[in-house]
DNA sequence: ATGTGC
């Protein structure tokens, strides 16, 4: 095996923005691995088992699975919806929603079949959103900075629109866990069969979760009654051939929103805006890629110690801004607590600085499904 | 993150 120089490791923050020391021992802990060219953190950089989330990794010659980790295919999806913004009844669609965590009752494999996405062991699961910081989420627009970025969009003014983050639930899991059983944490020669055998099925599990989060908007929309457009659907957890086309280089992101795919959203917490904007698909040097929310701040385990003196748990079905929280897990619901996440606001600022993009539009929470489960 | 691990 050839030697080599350690990769370039780049964080794009302000120092004031908060970064776990424990994500950025991660992020250059990567750039040590054979073959890797550039570690990139984003703003919402904070530690993951053990390679950080929030990130884009460069190499050459070789594929890291675990870079990419167990949700393959997880991103963001947007869909506009003929609900008024006006008329907003938040406890009877509560109501209206039901159970969304269940198998759907349709056909799955038509389903699939309609999108040309193969089936898979896993179908059982599709249409359902999963745990974690996962959600489908009816917004309000809240302002429009860039009128004609927005009008690009399509979405008819005054309209309701449906934020979907979901990924490829036990499928993408199980690639993982296939690859990781035979090779640990080592990754794959990128000529090699062993590579092209989980590009394909990482290729499946991406098409997969795009078919997921399309089912699970379906299933909101047909509980509350109104009509979906799609308005765009991009993926923060995949690895593909390096976007400036150089030969044998592959692009890697977790939790890492594309600059190369048009408008993006990154979604803030339950309890403060999301932002939609328009990234420059130029940047090389930022790994081509955006935050793709704003990062969690304080670990799954410590925020209900945090907060339980402060919240009960029906305060934190509402927000700060109005919004109605659909979370029957209440460990869950304060894992997911807004307090829990690094300011959105702060996160975006620092990708504006850089000149990674420009804010299109802000949208305001107003209803969020997470799961009606409990644990 | 996970039709979730001992």
């Amino acid at each position: 095996m050839e030697t080599q120089d350690k990769a370039t490791v780049r964080i794009v923050a302000s120092p004031k923005t908060w970064i776990e020391g424990e994500a950025v021992q991660q992020l250059e802990r990567t750039a040590t691995l054979p073959g890797m060219i550039a570690a990139v953190g984003m703003p919402d950089l904070h530690p993951g088992k053990g390679s950080p989330i929030g990130a884009a990794f460069v190499s050459e010659g070789r594929i890291y699975p675990h870079l990419v980790g167990n949700d393959i295919g997880c991103g963001m999806a947007l869909w506009s919806t003929d609900l008024p913004q006006r008329k907003l009844k938040l406890e009877r669609w509560a109501d209206r929603l039901g159970d969304l965590d269940g198998r759907w009752d349709g056909d799955v494999e038509a389903f699939l079949a309609e999108r040309t996405v193969a089936p898979t062991d896993h179908d059982a699961s599709l249409g359902t959103i999963g745990g974690g910081n996962h959600f489908a989420e009816l917004q309000q627009v809240d302002a429009i900075e860039d009128a004609e970025a927005w009008a690009t969009l399509g979405i008819a003014a005054d309209s309701l629109v449906l934020l979907v983050h979901s990924g490829s639930r036990g499928l993408g899991e199980a690639i993982l866990r296939a690859h990781v059983d035979r090779f640990a944490a080592a990754g794959l020669g990128s000529a090699g069969e062993d590579a092209r055998e989980y590009l394909r099925a990482h290729d499946g599990a991406v098409a997969w979760a795009q078919a997921n989060r399309a089912l699970i908007a379906r299933r909101f929309a047909d509980a509350l009654g109104v009509e979906l457009a799609p308005v765009l659907d991009v993926c923060h957890n995949a690895v593909v051939p390096c976007p400036d086309g150089a030969p044998q280089r592959w692009l890697h992101r977790k939790g890492a929103a594309p600059s190369t795919a048009g408008i993006v959203v990154i979604p803030g917490s339950r309890g403060t805006l999301s932002y939609v904007v328009k990234p420059d698909p130029s940047r090389a040097e930022a790994g081509w890629s955006l935050a793709h929310g704003a990062g969690r701040k304080w670990r799954r385990s410590d925020v209900k110690e945090r907060l339980q003196g402060r919240y009960r748990p029906d305060d934190l079905v509402r927000t700060a801004l109005g919004g109605r929280v659909i979370c029957e897990d209440r460990e869950l619901l304060y894992e997911e607590a807004p307090e829990a996440y690094k300011k959105i606001d702060a996160v975006v600022g620092d990708l504006v600085a850089a000149g990674l993009c420009t804010v299109v539009a802000t949208l305001r929470p107003v209803l969020t499904y997470k799961t009606r489960s409990r644990r």
